[in-house]
DNA sequence: ACCTGAACACCGTTCAAGT
DNA sequence: ACCTGAACACCGTTCAAGT
């Protein structure tokens, strides 16, 4: 049970402890004492290698996304692209609940920079001109970072062990027992939102933005 | 300099101190013992009216959600109409910066509940066929409430008064000294970046939302 | 240089006691 | 029914003292 520790005490090691704390209890979970106690050393000895818990979070963050963001495959075309890398956030989120919160919170350092980056590449390769570069990639973002804050939310709300289906089905008996004048289309969505997968919606959605971009920034040829 | 307090204590009265503490300090401004000042009792007081911070939070965000969705001008255009409800979000968070942080927290509870439901009328308006218009209407949302948490988060980063503008010119400084053998794409829009103008910006990628779901889901007549 | 752990100044929340 | 305010069980952070 006891958790061995490393070498003698390094950021890297207690950026990893934290993870790990993340994953296991969530962000209530991530205490300065339940960190010490878990690497065998006092509170204290943590803030001689991370100023705070700020830079604790935003290194947890960096250390779990950094894997996620990585530029594809070589031949894919840029819609392909942007899809692998919103699917690369959208899975470390899934694997790691606590980012949906942090990602939008932490937002051009590092880790969501090299992934606005990314992003702006393919939106050039895409063919948009450079007066509009910016704005699409921005919406890019703001659609993932949007989705990613959502699908953070919805299961923190209830106890931190609700599954997500279970979760979903009362959701839609919530919006199901709205009232009908005053909620007609959330209450029609009812259904949609039971039988929901989140994976194909998220690009669904995600295909929506790349068409407008597509329709409306990037010129016929 | 003390605030008088209108008849005893109530939940209007918690809420709408609470609100004044969030604008005035910002989220760590909210504490119970500070409320309790405030409203010249204790903070055993407060529970009497409201169950906990959590439930302040999320009366503090309705009630001042509340007010930015309303249907719009009658005779508008569905995507005039989306644009009004969406900038209405948008305002919101401008005056009450936290809303940004807040808001993607507290998910489709009432408040933004009501803004789905908004959206998704307009997409209807709009001729997206029912077997899409969940998608669509999440699409919009997503992209706000994207927007809405990247636009809390940057001054929350620096000290909570630095304004706007010097902020801007401050991200724009360090994206111009980026490597421009690793980040090419946003060392370029640094400057698009410095004379921003977020609601512009924000209009401008809504729109790339609506165009999609105009190119990809509305059948043509 | 790096670690220890007590201590400080806070939190949210509870609850006996008052009116 | 509603309010009071001390008390409880926590936080993040600091810092003298150790090695």
């Amino acid at each position: 049970m006891a958790t061995r520790r490393e070498p003698p005490l390094s950021r890297d090691g207690i950026v990893r402890a934290a993870v790990e704390l993340l994953d296991d209890s969530g962000e209530a979970g991530l205490t300065f004492r339940a960190l010490a106690e878990r690497l065998a050393t006092g509170p204290g000895a943590i803030y001689w290698h991370i100023a705070g818990k700020g830079e604790l979070l935003a290194a947890a963050v960096e250390s779990v996304i950094a894997d996620a963001v990585f530029a594809g495959p070589a031949g894919a075309t840029p819609p392909e692209a942007v899809r692998t890398l919103a699917l690369g956030v959208f899975d470390a989120i899934d694997v790691h609940p606590w980012l949906g919160v942090q990602l939008p919170l932490n937002p051009l350092r590092t880790p969501m920079l090299r992934v606005f980056e990314s992003l702006g590449r393919q939106v050039r390769a895409l063919g948009v001109p450079p007066a509009a570069e910016f704005t699409a990639a921005s919406a890019l973002l703001n659609y993932i970072l949007g989705v990613a804050g959502q699908n953070a939310a919805a299961p923190r709300a209830i106890a931190p062990g609700t599954d997500r289906a279970t979760f979903l089905g009362n959701a839609a008996d919530a919006w199901a027992a709205l009232n009908p004048d005053e909620y007609p289309f959330t209450r029609a969505a009812a259904g949609r939102l039971r039988d929901h997968d989140d994976r194909a919606e998220f690009l669904a959605g995600l295909d929506l933005v790349l068409a407008g971009i597509i329709a409306r920034l990037v010129p016929p040829r």
